[in-house]
RNA sequence: GGCGACGUGGCCAAGUGGUAAGGCAAGGGUCUGCAAAACCCUCAUUCGCCGGUUCGAAUCCGGCCGUCGCCUCCA
C-alpha cells in the first residue's frame, strides 16, 4: 500500500499519513450551511475532498468520511425570519439541491451526513464536560469556552489572540464574556428565534461546536484528517481544537488539510461584482458539468483557482483529447503480435499513483495519463495496435477513472442526448454512404453526411473505413 | 498592524538543488473525392526583479516589486 504525504496546515509541511488504524482512513470534511444553495467555491472544496478519498481509496486504503449539514446557525434563522418559514422549509430543499450537484459533478457520497439539529444531545454533553474542567463557563445562558485556560491556542493557524486586532466584529458582539477573545458554545435563545433545551435554559449550540460533537460521535475522540476551506482555519477549526482537547484530553486530529479558494475571472466571487456563479448557473449558460470537474480536479488544492470560461474551454478540449483516444481504439483493428503498450500502460499507471501520493499532485497524473494517450495514438496510426491491448488500455482507464471520474463520456450523457437516431439507424446510413462512396455518387454520399450532421453525428474518414460519433 | 499564500511560454499549469511535464491556443504536416474530424510534429537557453550560497538554482538564503487571502460563525 502506497503512503501518501499530505501538506499538513499544522506544523504547515508535508507529512507522511499515518492512520491511527493501519489501511483505514477517518474523515472529517465541513459540509454546507444549508441555508442557500451552494455557488461552485463550495463545490470546489467538496470536489478536493472527492479525489482525495478516491485517490485514497485508490491506494487501497479504507475510507470513513463525515460531512455535516449545518442546518441552523444565523444565516439560517435570519432567513426563516425574513420568509416566514420554518427552519425546515428552509433546509430540506437546500439539502436535496446540495445532494444534486454532488451527483452533477460525481462526487462520490460521504458515509455520514449528520444534522446539526439531531445531534444537540451530543453537543450539549460536550459542553458539559468542558464546564466540568473549567474550559467553558455560563454567562446569561450562554456558554463560553475560557480561551485563557488553553495554553497552546492559535497553533493550527499561528496566531497569537494577543496581537490579533480586535475588530468590531468582535466589540459588537453582545454576549457578557470573562474576555473579548472567547468564544461561544451554547446561545442563549432570544425571542422568536428556534432553540432547544439545555441545563442552561433554552438555545441553541455554537457553530464550532457542532463539528467537535459529530466529529466525535462518528469517527471518534481522535481521527486522522479533517479538512475544510481556507478561511475555515481561524477561527472555526482552531476552536474545534480547543474544544475537543480540552474536552477529551487526547490529539484530536492528525492532520489538517485546506483547500485554496476559486475565484472567477482573477476575482473574489462576491454577488456584488456579478461574479457569483451556483452550479446551475453555470449548466443554464451552458456549461457541461464534466468540464467543470476536469477543471476543478486539475488544479491544485492549495492553489487558487482562477474559474475562467477559457479555462473552462480548454478543459473541454483536454476531455476532447481523452475522448477521441478512446474512440480510435475502441474502432482500430488489432493485429497478432507483440504488444508495445502494456509498459506503457504500467508505467502510466505507476506515475499517476505516484503522483498523486505526492498531495494530491493530479497536475503531473494527468500528464502521465496524456504520455500514455500519445503512445496509444502513434501506435493506431501505424498500426501497431496488437490484440489484448485494446482490453488493457481501456482496464488502465477505467482504473485511472476510478479517481478522475471524468472519462468515460457514456456516463456523462444526458438523457436529451442520447436521444434522437438509433445507433442502427446511423450504422445503415453510413453503410449507405460508404457505398455511395465506393460508387463514387458523391451528391448522395454528402446528402447522407449532412443529414447526420443535422443529426449532431460526426463522420470521421479514416484508413480503415468510416466511424461515427455522437456530437 | 499581525499571520500566511502566490508570481513559470498567448492562456491554464507541473517541477523544491542537476540542467523547464502536461492541457488549451497557434503554426506546419499527414489522411481525404472534396471536406470535416482526428492524429503527428514544432512552439520558454528560461522561470517577477536584484544580490548571495553552490561545481551547478525556477528550486536554498537575503532584499525589493507585484497580486491575493485570513484576522471571531465566508468553502
Amino acid at each position: 500500500m502506497r503512503q501518501p504525504v499530505f501538506f499538513n496546515t499544522l506544523g504547515r509541511r508535508l507529512e507522511p499519513l499515518e492512520p491511527l488504524v493501519p489501511g483505514q482512513v477517518r474523515i472529517y470534511t465541513c459540509g454546507p450551511t444549508v441555508y442557500d444553495r451552494a455557488h461552485i467555491g463550495n463545490l470546489r472544496t467538496f470536489l478536493f475532498e472527492d479525489l482525495l478519498n478516491r485517490s485514497l481509496r485508490f491506494m487501497g486504503y479504507e475510507v470513513t468520511q463525515v460531512m455535516n449539514l449545518t442546518d441552523v446557525d444565523d444565516r439560517t434563522i435570519q432567513r426563516s425570519q425574513d420568509t416566514g418559514k420554518s427552519l425546515d422549509e428552509i433546509t430540506v430543499p437546500v439539502t436535496e439541491a446540495f445532494f444534486s450537484d454532488l451527483d452533477a459533478l460525481a462526487i462520490q457520497r460521504a458515509d455520514h451526513y449528520p444534522k446539526a439539529t439531531e445531534h444537540i444531545a451530543e453537543m450539549i454533553a460536550l459542553i458539559e464536560r468542558l464546564i466540568a474542567a473549567g474550559y467553558a463557563y455560563e454567562s446569561g445562558g450562554s456558554i463560553f469556552f475560557r480561551i485563557a485556560e488553553d495554553d497552546d491556542y492559535g497553533r493550527l493557524s499561528g496566531f497569537d489572540l494577543g496581537q490579533v486586532r480586535q475588530g468590531e466584529r468582535v466589540v459588537s458582539d453582545n454576549y457578557d464574556k470573562e474576555d473579548v477573545r472567547d468564544f461561544v458554545l451554547w446561545k442563549a435563545a432570544k425571542p422568536g428565534e428556534p432553540s432547544w433545551e439545555s441545563p442552561w435554559g433554552a438555545g441553541r449550540p455554537g457553530w464550532h461546536i457542532e463539528c467537535s460533537a459529530m466529529s466525535m460521535k462518528y469517527l471518534g475522540e481522535s481521527f486522522d484528517i479533517h479538512c475544510g476551506g481556507v478561511d475555515n482555519i481561524f477561527p472555526h477549526h482552531e476552536n474545534e481544537i480547543a474544544q475537543s482537547e480540552s474536552a477529551t484530553g487526547k490529539p484530536f486530529v492528525r492532520t489538517w488539510i485546506h483547500a485554496e479558494h476559486l475565484i472567477v475571472d482573477g476575482q473574489k466571487m462576491s454577488k456584488s461584482l456579478g461574479n457569483f456563479y451556483t452550479l446551475g448557473d453555470l449548466i443554464e449558460q451552458g456549461a457541461d458539468p464534466r468540464a467543470i470537474r476536469y477543471l476543478m480536479l486539475s488544479v491544485h488544492y492549495r492553489d487558487k483557482l482562477n474559474f475562467t470560461l477559457e479555462a473552462l474551454e480548454a478543459a473541454n478540449g483536454a476531455l476532447k483529447r481523452l475522448d477521441e483516444m478512446r474512440f480510435r481504439l475502441a474502432h482500430t483493428g488489432a493485429s497478432p503480435g507483440e504488444s508495445r503498450l502494456v509498459a506503457s500502460v504500467e508505467k502510466m499507471l505507476e506515475a499517476f499513483e505516484t503522483a498523486l501520493a505526492h498531495d494530491l499532485n493530479v497536475s503531473e497524473s494527468l500528464a502521465a495519463l496524456f504520455g500514455l494517450v500519445r503512445e496509444v495514438n502513434t501506435a493506431i496510426d501505424g498500426g501497431a495496435v496488437v490484440e489484448g491491448d485494446r482490453e488493457h488500455v481501456m482496464t488502465a482507464l477505467a482504473r485511472v477513472d476510478e479517481v478522475l471520474g471524468v472519462l468515460d463520456p457514456e456516463a456523462w450523457r444526458t438523457e436529451a442526448e442520447s436521444e434522437g437516431l438509433a445507433d442502427d439507424n446511423i450504422d445503415a446510413l453510413v453503410a449507405e454512404r460508404e457505398q455511395a462512396r465506393a460508387d463514387r455518387q458523391w451528391g448522395r454520399a454528402d446528402e447522407i453526411r449532412d443529414q447526420l450532421q443535422g443529426a449532431g453525428i460526426v463522420l470521421e474518414d479514416a484508413r480503415d473505413g468510416t466511424r461515427w460519433k455522437r456530437q
